[in-house]
DNA sequence: TGGTTGATACTATAGACAGCATGTC
DNA sequence: CTATAGTATCAACCA
């Protein structure tokens, strides 16, 4: 379908009624505060409630979240399911949070994500599931049941198919999903792109696009003292002085808040720190008060103080705050939150924002437009796209009446270059990376071994189905597929024969859903290690994986990392440059660095002194301890299979790496509330297990903590049948008698998720 | 001689998904 | 392929 023209100047006064909603949805939707809909979704949710499929492009904010919703609502009561695809854990929160709005109406919402998951029973309840790509992927590839009764499937930041890395699983998953529910509806979510027909064609779905936005934004470019607009307004600042101090000085003595992008971390830092005298200049007491309020909250985020959280304390008591990927999930939540109720009123962030949740602000400032880029080696300009996304962050429903972007231009030429490119220029086109071959690698395997792809005939219409397949021509594929298949057969993960059949290796894999290679590798350890391999020979192998991304290496370790490859040689279960799957010598001294930072973890080194030792952030350790333990947990898959007896050090190894503790703790450790430093705590205390905790007088277990109240639930837990006071519902939760509220999250190495509950916002 | 200044070379660079099994503190 | 800021190194220079 055309594009409408004139949809921005329809009165945005059609009212749900008018639109078909049914009135009980409705009721949900007005005590939310929705009573008209925007132009955008006017036009999307009669066809929706038909059960068409719709590509909807426009900007965030737009309300794009509701009219997938009813795609999801109106499958729902038709008896069948709604899944709703998200490219981020965070985002799947929030919109699990905001459909749990309708199980008024008695529908079940279930959120499937990396860090919390539903056992099968639950899931198959579910009405509606938010699930990340990837997990859709998986109940694919393990042929759910749950995906019998599919009705409609929205896919979120569906422009996403062009990132490289992700791209091609969010293809493959729609191209499957559709292939097993014929006249499936499809709700496809997306920012303004180049070639929305294209994508629309592709899903059979009405094309809808529009430029419409809630709270108006203009769109400028700042050069020597002024802000030249795209609808050719100027403004000039008044105070002169640094770009960045000025445009956040003024928007903030308007009643707003500045939220600055820049590109690198050390530039999230040093912008924050070099805008804090301004910001803080302009703080009332009461503003002051709630900004101090904030710098507390960080420092009880988490057991263990963090690099990231001292810094921030210094700045937040001054109304600022940076935001990136060193810090922890908590940190990141809890500046976001403050952000959010504007006790903050600046931010400087990397790009973790600009894709991540909605945290609007009346003024987004762009300061960097290029970016280093790795693949390259250098500087690169970033993508229309992302800028856009930037850009659109500005201007907050309620609060502002028009948002502002605005990108810092050094010179007249780049002034010029920033409008005409940035700001008038539509976005790039969506293209399909499924012809890499890292992605086909892992759907190759993955269409063979759940049986959807059994032979060349059916692959090629399969990809026919694809993006890929839309857009491009499949023999372009035949070259890169057969040197795969090659591949797969080699590795013994498929059979070899004209039929296309996996091994129990390849299926295995598949339903782990690991990197083909990994995979190979794994196995390889497994079959080289020793009856009593140590801990950094299995860390070091997992470290050596593709799923496990190598850290850099900072000037000087790459001479540490030689002498502890030379120390530990003869031990190394995978070695540099093995018949193309392992890395060169420097990149593989890189995977030892990986292996030596999961060695300090699990030694209980404080998280201050790993981070410190390797130049990483909290954040930076975070993430790397959950691709190890997960990828132990494959390892210990694979030994079922190919090396049992290993099973049982690989299992406590990667309990060791999920909590960070040493062998001794891993009895304590299962205690709910103790982490890798309560428990060491327990055990200088002498309770070396929960045998011995049993018995334990309840004052000294509660000075070994530091906690009355947690120890008293403890000895609770170990003790069912005595009556030391169990919690009951309404009691106030333990930490409120303590002094420091024990902090779900990172540096524990228990899974943390708040409930759906908490995450519900005011209306 | 000791210290400062300045030219030059060098270094480093965003983010984040997946298994399993259950109600976090 | 379209970078840039911070830092280390060292020579030239000044008091």
């Amino acid at each position: 379908m055309v594009p409408r023209p004139g949809l921005e100047d329809l009165p945005p006064s059609d009212s749900l009624a008018v639109a078909g909603i049914p009135p009980d949805i409705a009721a949900i939707l007005r005590e939310d505060g929705v009573e008209r809909l925007y132009p955008p979704q006017a036009a999307a949710i009669p066809p929706i409630l038909r059960g068409r499929s719709v590509f909807l492009a426009c900007p965030t904010a737009s309300g794009k979240s509701l009219v997938a919703y009813l795609a999801l609502l109106r499958a729902a009561r038709a008896g069948q399911t709604g899944l709703y695809l998200v490219p981020l854990r965070a985002l799947g929160q929030e919109k699990a949070d905001e459909l749990s709005r309708f199980a008024a109406l008695g529908l079940r919402v279930g959120l499937s994500i990396g860090d919390f998951d539903l056992p099968n029973d639950k899931l198959d309840r579910l009405d509606i599931l938010v699930a990340t790509s990837e997990k859709a992927d998986g109940l694919l590839r393990r042929g759910s049941p749950w995906l019998d009764r599919l009705g409609a499937v929205v896919a979120d930041e569906v422009h996403l198919i062009r990132d490289p890395d992700r791209g091609p699983t969010l293809e493959v998953t729609l191209t499957r999903l559709r292939r097993r529910r014929p006249g499936l509806q499809v709700v496809a979510l997306s920012a303004t792109v180049g070639n929305a027909h294209e994508l629309a064609d592709w899903l059979d779905a009405e094309c809808i696009q529009s430029e419409f936005r809630p709270v108006p934004l203009r769109w400028g470019v700042y050069h020597e003292g002024r802000i030249l607009f795209t609808d050719l307004t100027r403004r000039s600042l008044e105070p002169p002085g640094e770009p960045l101090p000025r445009l956040t000085r003024t928007v903030i003595e308007e009643g707003g808040q500045a939220l600055v992008f820049v590109n690198t971390r050390k530039a999230s830092e040093q912008v924050a720190q070099a805008l804090a005298p301004t910001v803080r200049a302009l703080l009332s007491p009461d503003e002051l008060r709630a900004a101090a309020r904030t710098a507390r909250e960080i420092v009880a985020t988490s057991e263990e103080e963090t690099e990231g959280a001292r810094r921030l304390a210094e700045l937040l008591p001054m109304g600022i705050a940076f935001h990136n990927a060193s810090l922890t999930n908590p940190e990141r939540r809890t500046v976001e939150a403050a952000f959010r109720e504007r006790r903050l009123k600046a931010l400087v962030a990397t790009p973790t924002l600009a894709a991540g949740i909605n945290l609007p602000a009346r003024r987004v400032i762009v300061r960097d437009t290029t970016r280093y880029e790795d693949r390259l080696g250098m500087q690169a300009p970033i993508p229309v796209l992302e800028i856009q996304q930037m850009c659109g962050r500005a201007g907050r429903p309620r609060y502002d009446t028009v948002g502002e972007a605005v990108l810092i231009a050094r010179t007249p030429e780049e002034e010029e270059r920033y409008l005409d490119g940035y700001l008038s220029a539509r976005s790039e086109t969506v293209v399909s990376r499924l012809a890499g071959e890292p992605a086909l690698r892992m759907h190759l395997l993955a269409l063979v071994a759940s049986g959807e792809v059994g032979d060349e005939t059916e692959l090629e219409q399969f990809f026919a189905g694809t993006f890929y397949g839309h857009t491009l021509a499949y023999s372009e594929l035949r070259f890169t597929l057969e040197r795969v298949r090659r591949f797969l057969e080699e590795h013994r993960l498929l059979l070899p024969g004209p039929k296309l059949s996996a091994t129990p290796f390849g299926v295995m894999t598949s339903e782990l859903y690991l990197d083909p290679i990994s995979a190979v590798l794994l196995r390889r350890a497994l079959e080289r290690a020793p009856l009593g391999v140590r801990p950094f020979a299995l860390l070091a192998a997992v470290a050596a994986t593709p799923d496990l991304p190598p850290m850099f290496l900072r000037r000087g370790e790459e001479r540490t990392f030689l002498s502890r490859f030379a120390e530990e040689e003869s031990e190394l279960l995978l070695k540099p440059e093995e018949d193309g799957l392992t890395a060169d010598l420097e990149t593989f001294l890189a995977t030892l660095k990986t292996a030596a930072l999961l060695e300090r973890w699990i030694e209980e080194v404080p998280i201050v002194e790993i981070t410190q030792e390797f130049g990483v952030g909290a954040g930076d350790l975070r993430a790397k301890v959950e691709d190890a333990s997960w990828l132990l947990f494959g390892l210990s898959r694979l030994a079922v299979r190919f090396r049992r007896e290993l099973g049982r050090p690989i299992d406590a190894l990667e309990l060791r790496v999920q909590y960070g503790a040493a062998e001794d703790l891993l009895d304590l450790v299962r205690l709910p509330g103790i982490g890798r430093v309560r428990g060491r705590r327990l055990v200088e205390a002498g309770f070396p297990d929960r045998e011995a905790l049993r018995e334990a007088p309840l004052d000294r277990v509660a000075r070994a903590l530091g906690s009355p109240a947690l120890a008293k639930q403890i000895l609770a837990e170990l003790n069912p049948g005595r009556s030391t006071g169990t919690r009951r519902s309404g009691d106030p939760p333990p930490e409120s008698s303590g002094e420091s509220p024990p902090p779900p999250g990172p540096g524990r190495g228990r899974r943390s998720h708040p409930t759906l509950e908490e995450f519900r916002g005011p209306p």
